[in-house]
RNA sequence: GGUCCCGUCGUCUAGUGGCCUAGGACGCCGCCCUCUCAAGGCGGUAACGCCGGUUCAAAUCCGGUCGGGACUACCA
């Protein structure tokens, strides 16, 4: 932020090296489905730390296996995020100075840089079939051994690679890797992390039809982009000493910026050296401890939303899955998110995706909003069952605002209002039979509803606080409690047991609708 | 099997040697309130995986052990 500052004044040149400078952070998902909640915690931690340091947040569409990908969920991840709030910098609809930043686009990149890593000796064509190394796995797992790729034809002479060609065989490119020594990185989550290279076999940059692998295209789209730190989730830790290597290979004799010329791509932002900082986020979880997926229920952003919970708490959860502030606090607007976000703070233990949780949340958020807000919430989830159009009619719009202040206790999802409040918005009363045989069919029922009908229409002022009182009044004549004077009136109007508050509810309907609906249930309680 | 990581109430977490007979929140239970359902108020349940060691003092440090997880793909 600090540098942007100074830059966009555009006063004399502050001497770049005594500023810290601004962050560049990305997310990179790959569209082979819909925003999975563990992504879209990641996408809101580099979010976060972007928003709060003035960096840049990129968003890369990481599409390379074509196999997998789909426009339909290119299209939602951007949905998602949308509706988060997590808006990107620097990506696909908004300005893509070291673009494109689409993969598939992107592969003549990745082609030229394979090029030169055959070429300076860093990598080497690999004929087996992947029956054959899954052959290989099986066989070292039988023996105890590493499963990893032992190497096999990393020194091939010409005239075994003709050999194999001549079989019909199109190789994989592996890169070497270094046989013995150590790599050591900075984790901001984890700390110092070390591996010894010894443990990690040569693994393929380039498939066999000729497309890149996550750790080719990966590595060098952090570098053409300047992604100066990486947060992610801790399934890729392992990953890290292979970019490393890489981002060492591609930077050490300008291989990536001759590849980006080469290949007309744009240039890597000035100053940009490679990615130094990460941060691995603990996985989200089920409740058998298992990766959160699928058999758990929900897990994409787009269920959630379905289901009625508000973005703002989407956000405010997920920041809780494995970050924590202090001993107390755990609701946070978005603003206080990006003042308070640490990655230092995040935990280093699996997160467990507490659903009870995240509605305990949602409900405590509704219950903050005003009846206008939460009417405007509403509408989408109450046009989406055929209650209401969109936008309402004038007098739809009234009876929701109405509605929302008795809602408001009683729903923790947008989505629950609906069948509590169907019966406001329908023609047709849907009874509950068995609402309809204890409470019409009570002893008292037809005598509460006649004296309801009677007193109900000779009511001076239709307001929830005389339609109370006549109810009581009615209670009071029989002789019975306001349960058994209610009840039938509340089945007779809503069809169900259980409704909001009856009078506030009825004196927001009309009356001639309401009087209709008791001498209809005196007729259902009289078969 | 190998490499790496983790282990505080059912769950998420606070905790960096004395403030901890372990705090908060969700859940759960009870009571109050009450026209149904809620909401709200009050109260309660419940945890440092285990074993050793260091120390005047350990949830906190060390060792071991037992559990759990990630990675070990021509997925990302």
């Amino acid at each position: 932020m600090f540098v942007r500052a100074r830059l966009a004044y555009g006063h004399t040149l502050v001497d770049e090296d005594l500023l810290m400078p601004a962050p560049r952070l990305r997310f990179c998902p790959a569209p082979s489905g819909s925003l999975h909640v563990g992504n879209a915690r990641a996408a809101l931690y580099n979010w976060l730390h972007a928003r709060q340091t003035g960096g840049t947040f990129v968003l890369r569409i990481e599409d390379t296996d074509a196999d997998r990908v789909s426009e339909e969920s290119y299209q939602g991840v951007l949905d998602a995020l949308t509706f988060l709030g997590l808006d990107w910098d620097e990506g696909p609809g908004r300005v893509e100075p070291h673009g494109p930043y689409r993969q598939s686009e992107r592969t003549a990149l990745y082609t030229a840089v394979a090029d030169a890593l055959l070429k300076a000796g860093h990598a080497y064509g690999a004929y087996e079939t992947p029956e054959e190394l899954a052959e290989q796995r099986r066989a070292a797992q039988e023996a105890n051994l590493p499963p990893g790729y032992a190497g096999g034809h990393r020194d091939l002479t010409d005239a075994q690679r003709a050999a194999f060609r001549s079989e019909g065989r199109q190789p994989v490119i592996r890169l070497r890797t270094p046989d013995e020594g150590t790599v050591a990185f900075d984790d901001a989550v984890r700390g110092p992390v070390e591996f010894a290279w010894k443990d990690i076999s040569d693994f393929v940059i380039l498939r066999a039809d000729g497309s890149a692998t996550y750790f080719l295209a990966n590595a060098i789209d952090d570098l053409a982009m300047g992604i100066t730190l990486i947060a992610r989730g801790e399934d890729l830790l392992s990953a890290t000493p292979r970019q490393l290597l890489l981002y060492d290979l591609l930077t050490r004799d300008g291989l990536i910026d001759g590849a980006l010329d080469g290949a007309a791509f744009p240039a890597r932002p000035k100053g940009a050296t490679q990615p130094e900082r990460f941060a691995h986020l603990p996985l989200l979880v089920g409740a058998d401890r298992k990766p959160l997926s699928k058999r758990h229920g929900s897990v994409a952003v787009d269920e959630f939303r379905r289901q009625g919970f508000l973005p703002e708490v989407l956000i405010n959860f997920l920041a809780l899955c494995g970050w924590s502030y202090d001993a107390t606090t755990e609701r946070f607007t978005v603003d206080e998110l990006v003042e308070k976000f640490s990655f230092e703070r995040v935990g280093k233990n699996p997160s467990f995706f507490d659903t009870d949780k995240l509605r305990a949340l949602n409900g405590d958020r509704i219950k903050e909003l005003s009846d206008t807000e939460l009417a405007e919430r509403l509408q989408p989830y109450l046009a989406g069952e055929g209650l209401i159009a969109q936008p309402p009619a004038p007098r739809h719009q009234r009876l929701l605002v109405g509605l929302a202040a008795l809602l408001r206790e009683r729903i923790q999802t947008l989505a629950e209002a609906a069948p509590l409040v169907a019966f406001c918005f329908r023609d047709e009363v849907a009874y509950d039979d068995k609402a309809v045989a204890k409470h019409l069919g009570a002893a008292t029922a037809p005598e509460v509803l006649d004296a309801a009908e009677a007193s109900l229409s000779a009511l001076g002022e239709w307001t929830g606080e005389a339609i109370l009182a006549a109810l009581d009044a009615v209670a009071g004549s029989l002789g019975i409690g306001r349960g058994k004077a209610f009840q039938p009136v509340r089945v007779a109007v809503a069809g169900t047991a259980v409704s909001p508050p009856l009078p506030e509810t009825l004196a927001l309907l009309d009356r001639d609708l309401v009087l209709a609906r008791i001498r209809a249930a005196k007729e259902l309680g009289a078969r």
